[in-house]
DNA sequence: CGAGGGATTGAGATTCATCAATCTATGTGG
DNA sequence: CCACATAGATTGATGAATCTCAATCCCTCG
């Protein structure tokens, strides 16, 4: 069962007018190449919310760039619950594997409406052999995943539910400041349900829902009508482990 | 406070005569290329047990590809807990990443006597620009480093303790039998402390004991004298929800 | 007006951590 | 060779954190 795609039908966005190619594979590529490199890219797809785009174990013809939207990759366990690995914001590659003829090892699904770039999996090897800098780019991005991962995995071996909960909104928050690059605003749009933050963290929605409301009670964030306010970033961070400098996709040399 | 690093003495392994080859960064390099690849490599070094060899933040010099031994990467916490991220096995790689002239972002340590292939990090963008097999090889190294790591954080964010140390143990002892070839063996050497068990899965040592008593009894695997037996494979890899295929270092194009 | 999805609250059960003690094997110094 | 120290494994008792089950509430939407 293949995901519709369907293309944005008017004003598909060009690489070189990208308002987020700071962010994205194409950083750093000079702009009088960004036209050839667009060749690579298949079509921008518009998704409504709740849509799934890939299912594990099955193939796909494509990996995509978030161009708009918040993604859920995650693993589907058979008792019925979900284990989100990352959630993919706007820069962010979703489907890219080493093993580029290979089956999804995850799964992934929107989670707002949401514009993607497509990429034929098949031409990535074409794509980084003429290109180094986009081979480069991608090693970052990736490198960035690994590290996104890895203090995820220590917040979840580690920390008790709110210390979780802290970190998985802490990095949500600086991660979304940095693409939209409003400095002094201490709210984002903010689309998780209470069960989706339980699905990042381990924890069922009802414990989220209590150790949001301590949260709130600490006067450190609060959500409310899918809007994350953060009252005291710094104690937020402090209580999450979290390092924002950690979510920074720009290596910096 | 660097480690002091003691190169083997005599006998260093050529990397043409490497008996790990097939897992490691230099697989697919063709046989006449080898010398010159090897001269990238800057030394081997023999490290003993429970020695540290990256610290966080700290940087390096080198990344190193494990040559024999067991290490473990780690994320230390400030109240003394520490995450293991990764038990890294012969052939795997520690100490890459994007970013090459910055600081750590996790530490490691050996667990066992070991041995280690040395690579100045600053020379590994000339090696990966004049040798696309090995660029190409790295990325299936850390494409399957990505899998493990998703496959842990779904295991500690959904499963039950004895699912934990289920998946772990099955997870380390099919890396090894992939490594050592001896397909009839339901036996391997088995370094790790029941704490080393409670770091990886993130539970405590006394709760870890009482888990492998359990898998005893449920005469699923034994661990006793550094040596882990497992009797029963197939029950023990549903029981911690592992696919054994997730673990092999080639993609199968 | 009813239906449905999320948020919220309460009560009780379960899992796992914590604290404390014992046991074993191994190694060390005298 | 013995006395002692140490690290890891083991067991028991207790308590805290979190899950499960159940109910209610609040919106929004049709």
């Amino acid at each position: 069962m293949k995901p519709k795609l369907i293309p944005v039908e008017q004003n598909q966005t060009a690489c070189k007018d990208c308002s987020i190619r700071r962010l994205a594979l194409f950083n750093g590529v000079a702009e009088e190449e960004l036209s050839w490199t667009q060749n690579y890219r298949s079509c921008q797809y518009q998704m409504p919310a709740r849509r799934e785009i890939y299912r594990e174990t099955e193939n796909s013809e494509f990996m995509f760039t978030i161009y708009h939207g918040w993604l859920a990759i995650y693993k589907a366990l058979e008792n019925g619950k979900r284990q989100i690995l990352k959630i993919a914001l706007p820069g962010d590659i979703i489907g890219y594997q080493a093993n580029l003829t290979g089956p999804m090892s995850y799964s992934a699904v929107s989670l707002t409406d949401a514009v993607l770039c497509a990429f034929p999996r098949a031409e990535m090897p074409e794509l980084f052999r003429n290109n180094p800098t986009i081979a480069k780019r991608l090693a970052e991005l990736n490198s960035r995943d690994m590290n996104l991962c890895h203090n995820r995995l220590t917040t979840l071996g580690q920390h008790s539910a709110i210390e979780k909960v802290a970190h998985c909104c802490a990095e949500l928050f600086f991660r979304i400041k940095i693409i939209h690059e409003e400095l002094e605003n201490d709210q984002i749009e903010f689309p998780l349900s209470q069960e989706d933050i339980g699905d990042i963290t381990g924890l069922t929605k009802i414990h989220v829902n209590r150790v949001v409301r301590k949260l709130r009670e600490m006067n450190l964030m609060s959500i409310s009508d899918r809007v994350l306010t953060v009252l005291d970033a710094d104690k937020l961070c402090d209580l999450g482990y979290f390092d924002p400098r950690t979510v920074h996709t720009h290596i910096l040399y």
